[in-house]
DNA sequence: GCAATTTATCGAAGCGCTTCGAGAAAATCC
DNA sequence: GGATTTTCTCGAAGCGCTTCGATAAATTGC
């Protein structure tokens, strides 16, 4: 059974001696630099793989100075609720990793991050050549990383002038809205969010409004129902939708500013028996894997999450390749600063 | 803004020198062996303070021929679906590798798996320390780990002899049935499930079927629905929903083999106007997040994944440990060998 | 045809760490 | 008090890889 010796693992001077070439020369015509004669090239790939030589990735990296990992961090509350949201962010990273030899390195912070004790292993250790920050996180956080001199990229958040990737998320909302309004005839319709210093919730606000706008239908402020400080979540959702159901004038439709909250706002009108969308309409945002086996299935925007994640890992990985090349010291590439990513809105059966 | 130099990370050198002290000692001091006079650690520890070290992994790895570094491999359809359950585990797997400084690289392969091709980088180049197989794998990637001297070991899943980690399924389900059976007065019980050749799943017929032999009950095979070898998932259970209510002389509690099943039933049930649990009494296993957001909330079987993945890795990084001090060759250790992990019957509103 | 390139190949120094002796100094033993 | 043993400290040799010259051979230029 199971009982295996530990296998002396083959190395470069193995090659070497077995192609009768010197390790420089072997080093060489592995990662494809310098000079090498056709015959001489052809020997070594051969006694590499003869020989089956894999290259050891901690000796590479200690030379190179480079870990050839990527850090991805999100706070604790969204990865602790396995938030379907994010998992996909980070598939689409890992994914995209792979193409270009790196491994993502995950690391959860606290929603209140003290610099020092919280600090990821990894980014101590300096054990990651840039770091991928998903979500919203205390902004002391982004702080260190710039103090630490780590490239970073933040994904579905901003802060200052540090490059980001967004969604757009006003685009989506307008889209959304619009489409109520002008395909569904809606004329009063609801907006329910919660978190509203979330950069991106606050745009989503603001497609709201801009969509009304553009309809020439007044905003009622009365139809913006928020939750303090509240996550967006499914219970949150359950919760405003209590406080809609019970407004003298309630509108015909409603934006709930995540599918999360739209599935909790979903659940209630069931249990108290209001039918959607005959009683009322309902556009989510997210497109979270749950919202099609919503029933009624969901109507939402769609965020294609891991082009999203795939999309943050090649910026940062050119960053970061940039920056090794230019040694000494590396500046961000303004044109790439940052990128917003479109949405597409899904009509399904709520709305 | 952020350009930034990148910084020379300072070494263990530098704190030699600092505290006057050769570069081994520091290293005792900081791996706490060997010798040193209380005045040298104390200077030494301060230097480190002072100067901010922090020891580089490549390094390290490199001198130790260790990588720190844990595989997790799961199939391509369960991490692509999000699942809720294994993203648990790998959770739990995650933060419990901390503790032990070891960092975590996922990986996925294909539901057939191909010996070279599909091989994750991570065995290849010889990157981790050990591999935590969640899930059914083909069964020719295991034997790969084997013949390349990897220790790993398997969760959720079990093959031939080696290592594992399960979730007591048939107590789990026994439990769940005999509650239908004694405190809910069922006596015709319907077990629906997919994917039979699944080990777990097996073990979860099995427990429904000692269940209702305990209780006196004779066991109609037609109560037993299951689709081929469909994975168990929301659509497999709402298309045996389909069958379930369209049979003559319908049970009237059903039982199925995991929470994605259960929900999909639901939606059946609540599409074609049945009522749960009034028309049919119903219990999933696993306890996903969404069971408790389902209306009726969702009666099952908790599995404790957080705890399964801390578990898994625990065990994994013993072995590991273990086998890098006996070096030239290592031994699993029968008595942990297999490992069963109780489960807890959560009553909700569904049964 | 001889200097100037370009191409091939290699040895050796280093990346930052662990660890194995070896040599001193201090403590212990009869 | 001299022989052991224990404690302390350090230099140096790796770990497997990249890379910078150096050297030599082949090619080119005029």
């Amino acid at each position: 059974m199971a009982s295996q010796s530990r296998k002396k693992s083959i190395t470069i001077q193995d090659v070497a001696r077995h192609a009768n070439a010197s390790i420089s020369t072997v080093s060489n015509v592995i990662n494809g630099k310098g000079y090498a004669s056709e015959s001489k090239r052809r020997e070594i790939l051969r006694s590499v793989e003869i020989l089956g030589y894999v290259p050891s990735a901690s000796a590479r990296n200690l030379a190179l100075a480079r870990t050839h990992n990527i850090g991805f961090v999100l706070r604790e509350s969204h990865f602790t609720h396995s938030e379907p949201f994010y998992t996909r962010i980070f598939l689409g990273a890992e994914f995209e990793s792979r193409k270009h030899d790196h491994y993502v390195l995950l690391a959860t912070i606290p929603e209140d991050y003290h610099v020092g004790v919280d600090t990821p292993r990894f980014v101590r250790e300096r054990n990651v050549d840039g770091v991928i920050v998903a979500g919203k996180v205390d902004t002391a956080f982004i702080e260190e990383l710039v103090s630490v001199g780590l490239p970073f990229i933040l994904v579905d958040f901003s802060h200052a002038d540090y490059p980001c990737l967004s969604i757009d998320n006003r685009g989506g909302v307008i889209e959304a809205v619009s489409f109520l309004i002008e395909k569904r005839g809606h004329r009063s319709i609801a907006f329910l969010g919660a978190d509203m210093t979330h950069p991106s919730i606050r745009e989503r606000l603001q497609g709201y409004r801009i969509a009304l706008f553009q309809a020439g239908i007044a905003l009622n402020e009365d139809h913006v129902l928020t939750l303090g400080s509240a996550s967006p979540t499914h219970e949150t959702g359950f919760r405003l939708a209590d406080d809609f159901f019970r407004m003298p004038d309630r509108p015909t439709a409603v934006f709930c500013v995540n599918d999360a909250m739209a599935l909790g706002f979903m659940r209630y009108a069931h249990e108290h028996g209001f039918r959607i969308p005959e009683d009322v309409a309902l556009i989510g945002f997210d497109d979270v894997d749950g919202a099609v086996f919503a029933s009624p299935p969901l109507t939402t925007v769609r965020v294609f999450k891991e082009q999203f994640g795939e999309m943050a890992m090649r910026q940062l990985i050119e960053k970061v390749e940039g920056s090794s090349r230019t040694d000494g010291s590396y500046r961000y590439d303004r044109t790439t600063e940052r990128l917003i990513l479109s949405t597409e809105l899904v009509v399904r059966g709520s709305a």
